[in-house]
DNA sequence: TATTATTACGTTATAATATTGCAATAGGAG
DNA sequence: CTCCTATTGCAATATTATAACGTAATAATA
């Protein structure tokens, strides 16, 4: 777990071993500065969330979790990840039914999600300028944006390489 | 029910008797033209989606049927939803695991819902800027998208009104 | 028409996802 | 320490969705 092999993220190559400490490290600077119990249950379950850039379902957290000697009583997966996604450590992607992690955490952002059918390996991107365009049609009609979320689905460029034809 | 009353569509005043009748004939038209079996409760459901433009969940529907004479088994409301679905003629909110009848049948699109938190009444658009942005941000990665839906939350214009401040 | 294949329906059961309610406990603020 | 609040433990339950399988209706073929 938590190999140093570069994996596809966003489906690009990148040391995922940083990204993974790079990314708890900022977690836990954010809960001390904001007063946020980063309990043992809701760090355990970002560790899980970042392992990997994939959507799990909160019962396949609930295994793991199991796994790490936790409790596995359904509300402690998805108090934990009720935590992490109203800070914004994730997302869920209703699509799956399933959580990531955040990849952009700390910003302001309306994540746009690429999910690949195949290997369900989930990348977070802005989507600023067709926001902009969203909001203005909105407007036309008097409703008031509050969250966007942009969920495309498609194939990973080395899914598509493997794909039966 | 199926009243002439006008209500708010796309958050919009329109005569919502013409708007249920249309689709409803234009969905015959298309399934007589395809050859697909417009059956009793696939035509039910569509009646149900229609009267009003808000999302319906599975089994708030197969309430409906029941009240309607029809078979209540769960089974009955998803193979219908799963037929107007495939057919176009809905779509699913993954939000909230509701399913609205599609305003936009027959053209070729990429849904964006904008969904009331209040009311839970939904507006279809079109999103053509935004999928073009996305999809060159995404063709960089390598990622071929296949299917693009944006889900915004919000509030519409009549329940803003009314919200509590 | 008879034969065969396909599609849709009826029914039962069960899987998968998510929440509620309440008692017990742990940490901080005063 | 004591009060207060947030969190956890636990049991039950609610909600959403699918599997499996036989029957009936329809369509395609001969
Ligand atoms: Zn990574
Ligand atoms: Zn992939
Ligand atoms: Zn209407
Ligand atoms: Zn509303």
């Amino acid at each position: 777990m938590y190999k140093t092999k570069t994996i596809s993220i966003a489906f690009k190559q990148h040391n995922h071993n940083a990204c993974w400490g790079n990314a708890m490290q900022a977690a836990q600077e954010y809960c001390d500065k904001h007063k946020l119990k980063f309990t043992p249950a809701r760090r355990k379950v970002l560790e899980l969330l970042l392992s990997e850039h994939r959507a799990l379902g909160a019962y396949k957290i609930l295994d793991l979790l199991r796994e790490a000697g936790f409790k596995s009583q359904p509300p402690v997966a998805y108090r934990a990840l009720e935590f992490l996604v109203e800070n914004g450590f994730a997302h869920k992607i209703e699509r799956l039914n399933a959580f990531v992690a955040c990849t952009l955490h700390g910003t302001e952002h309306s994540p746009t999600f690429m999910i690949c059918r195949q290997c369900e390996n989930v990348a977070e991107t802005y989507s600023p300028a067709s926001n902009l365009n969203l909001s203005e049609s909105a407007e036309a009609s008097g409703f008031k944006i509050e969250q966007t979320i942009i969920e495309a689905r498609g194939v990973c460029n080395s899914c598509a390489k493997t794909e039966i034809l």
